[in-house]
DNA sequence: ATTACTAGGCAGCGAGTAA
DNA sequence: TTTACTCGCTGCCTAGTAA
C-alpha cells in the first residue's frame, strides 16, 4: 500500500491529478493490474488518494493524510542516513597543558570558530585521551568545517578542521590540527566550560557523538 | 521485508551489530514473534543482513546489499520532496525596457548574483508575462536567496530575492524585487543570452521551473 | 482501451510448541 | 528466556471476464 501511494508521489501525485491506469501502475510495481486496481481502492477508502474520472482515464492525486504518510516515511530515512554521518567516541579526561588555552585566545582561531560553529568557544579546551585511538583516523579523512591558517606577526598558526559533537547532549566542538604528530588525544570546545556544566574531571570516562 | 530491514536501520543496524530479539522487533512493527522470526530468515537468505548468535541472543548487522536497498528508497523519498519544493510557471517572451539589463551593469548586484546564483550573469533579463499570476504569489512568499539592496552615490537599490530555475534544463535564476507594484511579468536572467541558446523570441510561450 | 468484479489457489500470518 | 518449526486459516494475488 505505501508502495502504490510512494510510486503515486513519484508520478507527480503531491503536486496534482496525475493521468495513470491500473496496468501502467501494475508494471511499474510487477504486481497485476487488478492488485494494482484494488491497492487504488483501498487507498481511497483510507483516504490516502482522491480520484476523478477523465474520460475512461482516471486521475489521481494524493491527500493531505497520504502525504503525512510519506513524509513519517521519509523523516525515518533521514533519521537513519543522519545517524550514519555520526561516529561515537569514548575517551578519558585529561590535562592539557594549557595550549588549547592559547589558541583560543589568538583572535584568527576565535572568530572562525564563532562563524562556522556557531557559538562563542569558553576560552580552555577539553582534552580527551580516546580509548580507541584508530577512530581518530576516521575523523582525519573526513572534512569537517575549514579552519583556515594564518601569519600573526613572526608565528604561523596551521590549518584545521573542526566537527559538531555532543557530550551528553552538550553541544560542542572538536578540533582536528591539519598536521599533528600522532597523538590518541583530542581537543574539545564548547560554549560551557565543559568540566562544570557536565561535571566531569580528570580521569573520567565519557562519550562524544561526533558529526561528520 | 523493507519494513523490516528499515526498522533495523533505525535501531543502528548500519553502524554495526545490534542486539534484539524477534519479539522485540515484532512489537515494533505490529506482527507476531513468529512472523518477525521468518522475516529476519528471509533477510539472511537474501543477504541484506547478517546475524551472529551472543549468548542465545541474535546480534544483527545490515550488510552492504541492505544498505543499498535503504539508500535506493531514500533517494526515491528525496526525489519526491525536492520536485515538492519547484514550481513550474508558464509565460510569454516579452520586451521589457532595458530595466534589466541596467540593473545587471550595477556592480552591486552583479556581483551579488555571482556570489549567490553560481553564475555570472549576461547582461540582459528575459521578461516572461505569467499567464497563472497568481503563481507568482509564491515566490513573493518563499524566501530565496537575499540579494541586499544598497546605496550608490544618490541612488537607493533596493532589496529583492531569487531562486535558481531552469528553461528547457538550461540553468537560470528568477528576480523578485522586494517592493514591486503588482506585475505579472518576471525576469529571468541566466548565464547565456537566453533568446539565442533556446531560439526564443517575443511571443513564445515556455515553461520555467523554479527551485523554491 | 479502461476499471473492477468473482473465483480459486497459494502465500503469509499467528498459535502452539519444540529445542 | 530465546529462535524457529509445523499447521491451519485468513486474506492477498492473479486469471478470467464483465461493464
Amino acid at each position: 500500500m505505501l508502495d502504490v501511494l510512494k510510486q503515486l508521489a513519484l508520478l507527480g501525485g503531491l503536486k496534482g491529478f496525475v493521468s495513470v491506469s491500473s496496468g501502467e501502475l501494475a508494471k511499474m510495481l510487477n504486481i497485476s493490474q487488478q492488485s494494482a486496481s484494488k491497492k487504488i481502492l483501498e487507498l481511497i477508502n483510507n483516504n490516502m488518494i482522491e480520484r476523478n474520472f477523465g474520460h475512461k482515464r482516471q486521475l489521481i492525486k494524493i491527500t493531505k493524510k497520504g502525504l503525512n504518510l510519506l513524509q513519517k516515511e521519509y523523516a525515518d530515512y533521514q533519521r537513519i542516513f543522519e545517524e550514519m554521518k555520526k561516529i561515537s567516541l569514548k575517551g578519558v579526561v585529561t590535562s592539557g597543558m594549557g595550549e588549547g588555552k592559547y589558541y583560543l585566545s589568538v583572535r584568527g582561531y576565535r572568530e572562525q570558530f564563532k562563524r562556522k560553529l556557531g557559538f562563542n568557544p569558553y576560552n580552555g579546551t577539553l582534552n580527551l585521551k580516546i580509548l580507541e585511538p584508530n577512530k581518530i583516523g576516521i575523523l582525519k579523512e573526513s572534512d569537517g568545517a575549514k579552519i583556515d591558517g594564518f601569519q600573526d606577526g613572526e608565528r604561523t598558526f596551521g590549518n584545521g578542521k573542526c566537527f559538531p559533537a555532543k557530550i551528553k547532549n552538550v553541544d560542542c566542538a572538536v578540533i582536528i590540527p591539519e598536521r599533528s604528530h600522532y597523538s590518541d588525544i583530542i581537543e574539545v570546545i564548547s560554549a560551557d566550560y565543559l568540566r562544570e556544566k557536565l561535571g566531569i574531571s580528570d580521569g573520567d570516562e565519557i562519550e562524544v557523538e561526533v558529526k561528520l
